[in-house]
DNA sequence: TATATATCGATATATAGTTCTCGATAGATG
DNA sequence: CATCTATCGAGAACTATATATCGATATATA
């Protein structure tokens, strides 16, 4: 899905990356370095999902779930999903289906959730606060250690038991605790410039939940989260859905 | 991840689209019934950022634009693009590109966004709060209209500018309106109960903002929206793309 | 007025993703 | 103990999506 920018006018050094050398690279990794670079987009963005059950079945004490009943609750082909689990290295036996508590394991590690990876947040306005306060990210392996905006009368209080601080602060407190990871939650005409600190201060991955497209450095990887697609979805859905 | 085998390809009915946006410009027959059939959610899924670009280009006084231009601004191909386009039904001319505002009319008249349409939010907690105070849904064709929810400490308080009405009141007050769109931003534990309930109220397309499946009766579009999907997604790439 | 060219739209190829098919296996069943 | 069967895992077949190629065209430029 994803290719390289092989349009590229003027650019010094167009090539990064040759994905051919995959083989030579040692991911030092946990799961499993091979199925690591197979698994697709698509694969990934299901992987949550199974997690989440898988993590209610544990509760309920399950030792096993086959890939039939992960599938039908998520009204998925069977197929599907044993391909899914099939990156993490994974394998289950027939009639029993998987190990429980072996696949949150591998599922974590995949993702890299199974140690908390800290971040901060830029822009601590309605969509900020929310995030903020959201519980669930703990679950998904990440912990929002910082929170920053530049409206002064927000600056020094406190939102969702977060100190908030100035933007000046954010390079030098990213720093200190080696945080890598940002959620940039800033009005539209703010994004680029609240980006651009975010680089200056080391941050490698931006959750980008403005509509706006980033300029960054190679190397940086964007994440977008629109609203508005999943909304051009269901409303699509809506309207030719029914016939 | 497709729908049924419910193919119909000469159906007589779905039609009923061209009576509202008429006028706008919109020459001869302007979404295609038949192109919509054949659009994909791929598709579907990058039009928002052409209308908020086009948006943008319109405030600027552009009057065409062209498919390489949105194409580079989202990082695109410009085939992508002209195919994408091709969806509304709008053609444009060699060397200029298309008609900006056509082409905004044409978009939004394809989603359905063209008059906009109400719904009711239910659970207003931390995202639900976000939701009710995000500005941008005007530009989506959304208006949500009513808030709901079961925590006595907040029925009857006022947020975000909406008056958060009990649970028992989301039937009468929907089909009062003729609300079919219902936002869904209740904790996991009342997902499935307050989804029953919009069911009942007549809802027929639920914007689901929980990890939870839920059990829908036919007719019913569920469009799920989970954060976790993203991250995953970054977290991936984060690891994984540089070596 | 003639030519050059950026852009369109259509067709073809490549890649990613999904579904189908089927033999193999290990626990369940009698 | 022998048989049954739900499930796994691998590969083939199919579909969707993305990328490449190319002729057609209308505007800008000479």
């Amino acid at each position: 899905m994803k290719a390289k920018p092989q349009i590229v006018k003027a650019g010094p050094r167009s090539q990064a990356i040759d994905p051919l050398l995959q083989g030579a690279i040692t991911p030092a990794g946990t799961p499993s370095p091979e199925a690591v670079q197979k698994a697709g987009a698509a694969c990934v963005r299901r992987l949550p999902a199974y997690l989440q059950l898988l993590r209610v079945l544990q509760g309920e004490g399950h030792e096993h779930v086959s890939g039939t009943v992960l599938a039908s609750t998520h009204n998925l082909e069977p197929v599907i999903v044993r391909k899914d689990l099939a990156v993490t290295g994974i394998s289950g036996t027939p009639r029993l289906g998987f190990r429980v508590t072996e696949l949150i394991a591998a599922i974590e590690a995949f993702l890299g959730w199974n140690n908390q990876t800290k971040a901060v947040l830029v822009g601590v306005g309605n969509l900020g606060t929310a995030l903020l306060g959201y519980r669930g990210f703990e679950n998904l392996g990440l912990r929002i250690a910082g929170a920053f905006d530049s409206d002064p009368k927000l600056i020094g209080t406190w939102v969702q038991g977060r100190h908030v601080q100035s933007m000046p602060k954010l390079p030098p407190f990213a720093r200190r605790l080696g945080i890598t990871l940002g959620v940039l939650t800033v009005p539209v005409a703010a994004a680029q410039e609240a980006a651009d600190l975010m680089v200056r201060a080391g941050i490698l991955g931006i959750w980008n939940f403005t509509p706006v497209k980033l300029q960054i450095p190679d190397g940086v990887v964007v994440q977008k989260e629109d609203l508005a697609e999943g909304l051009a979805v269901l409303s699509h859905r809506l309207r030719h859905s029914r016939s």
